[in-house]
Parts: C-alpha cells; sequence; structure tokens
DNA sequence: GTCCATGCCGAACGTTTTGTTCGGTTTTAT
DNA sequence: ATAAAACCGAACAAAACGTTCGGCATGGAC
C-alpha cells in the first residue's frame, strides 16, 4: 500500500508536524510508525482507525478511496488546532475553549446562556 | 476489530448475497474471507480496499468510522472548539494553533523539522 | 430415502509479516 | 559547535496470515 504511506507522509504535511510527532499523538512507537510511512510495514485495522481518527482524517483518505486534499489554508490551520488540542487533558482543552470562544465573541453586551464549560 | 466482521455480514445481508458468495465477488479464498467475518483474521490494506470497493461501500463504513456520534463531551468541547476559531481572523487563529501546539507537544524547547505556522 | 450442491466452521501447519531493539546518520535551531 | 530531534537499515523473536483438510447442517432433485 504506498498510497497509505504516500497519505501519512501527506497528511502530517498538512497538520505541519514531523512523522515522528504523529506518531506520538496516535501513541505509536516512532519507528513503528515510520514503518508505515515508508512503506514497509502496514498497520493491523485497529491501528488505521485509531492514526486516521488521531489526524483527523478518514480511512477513506489514507487507503486513496476519497481524494479530500484540504488546500485551504485556512481549513488546514484549524486542522491541526483540532488535532493539537484532541491530545490535551479534559482540563486544558476546557480552558483552551473558554480563551477560543471568548476571542470569537468579540463583545456582546449582554454575554446570554451560554454552556458552562 | 469485531466491528469490521460486523460490518462485513451487515453489508452482505444488505446485498442479499451469502458470505460467500461475497467472497467470490472480491476474488478471495471462501475461507479466507470467512475468517474476516468470522473476526478471526484481519486482511491487509490492499485487500481491505478491494473488499470495500467491491461490495460497493466505504473504509470508513467497514470500519466503524462513520457512525462517530459526536455525542461524547470531548468531542463537543472539540466542535466547540472548531466553530470558534474559524470566526477568527487569520493571525488570531495562527496564534492559537501555536500555542495550543505547543501545549500538546509538551518537550524540549529544540522543535525538529516542522513546516512552520 | 439417497444424493449432492451449497454454506459454514474448527484445527493445524508452513510461511509471511509484524513489533521492537540497536546502532547510526542527517537535519535543525541555538 | 553542540545537542536535541528526526530519520533509517538490519535483525530477530513473536504474532498473524493463507491455505488445506475434514466435518456438520440445510435444501432441492431424483
Amino acid at each position: 500500500m504506498d498510497i497509505f504511506a504516500k497519505k501519512l507522509k501527506e497528511r502530517a504535511a498538512q497538520l505541519g508536524i514531523s512523522n515522528a510527532e504523529a506518531a506520538r499523538l496516535c501513541g505509536l512507537d516512532e519507528r513503528r510508525y515510520a514503518n508505515y510511512a515508508n512503506d514497509q510495514r502496514e498497520p493491523d485495522l485497529a491501528t488505521l482507525v485509531k492514526i486516521a481518527r488521531t489526524l483527523g482524517t478518514s480511512a477513506d483518505y489514507l487507503l486513496g478511496l476519497t481524494d479530500t486534499a484540504t488546500t485551504d489554508k485556512r481549513s488546514r490551520l484549524v486542522e491541526r488546532l483540532t488535532v493539537a488540542a484532541s491530545s490535551l487533558p479534559d482540563d486544558q482543552l476546557a480552558t483552551v475553549v473558554t480563551q477560543v470562544e471568548a476571542l470569537a465573541l468579540p463583545r456582546q453586551k449582554r454575554p446570554g446562556k451560554k454552556t458552562p464549560v
């Protein structure tokens, strides 16, 4: 599956992270992940799912069954944010959400009922 | 991957064919395919793709990635983050990405090969 | 009833593939 | 120049795979 290896590298590039970082995010041994990215080994299905989920993409994309390349620069930034945020512990994630939402909602005179984080 | 096995059987049922017929359609040994459908073996990635294509479905479906209900608490937090971040101007978005990535990868000061924001 | 085509399954065996470790080179930012 | 991080080839034990064999159950044909 050379396509899988290519997509793996392509995805890491989209996210602006190294393969080693992608490995860490996925909770996989760095050498092991590198074997996937270099088309020397193939993961089992559970690992494939874990990678797709962690990198915020689909198995179909990683297997070349769809070509949904994210070319938009802003979209990729948002994806990087999603991937990074997903690896945070609950409390840090909650904090980040609060802060970014504060940034996003510039000035509403009366902040209405908002779901507490 | 018990999900994969289930989806395999589910798909054959949807198509109104036996597992043996599905195996033949995919050009796979009947016993081999049965091992997949019985959750005793797993196919390599190329075979997974062949099955998905032959049965007219997606790898995401076969792997149970489609029905990712966003009912869980963390997923909703991440969704809120995505929505909020998407409304930010470019520079603020870039800043947030940098900060969250720094949080996500608690590591030494030396970043390796990484695409700059 | 007998036959046999079809679907399905467990066990076993030889082969292939994987995960991991070790050591080393290359790259990058200070 | 230095050190941290990224990256990679080789090698080996362990795990997973594909395939074969035999067996069981069902249903239609004769």
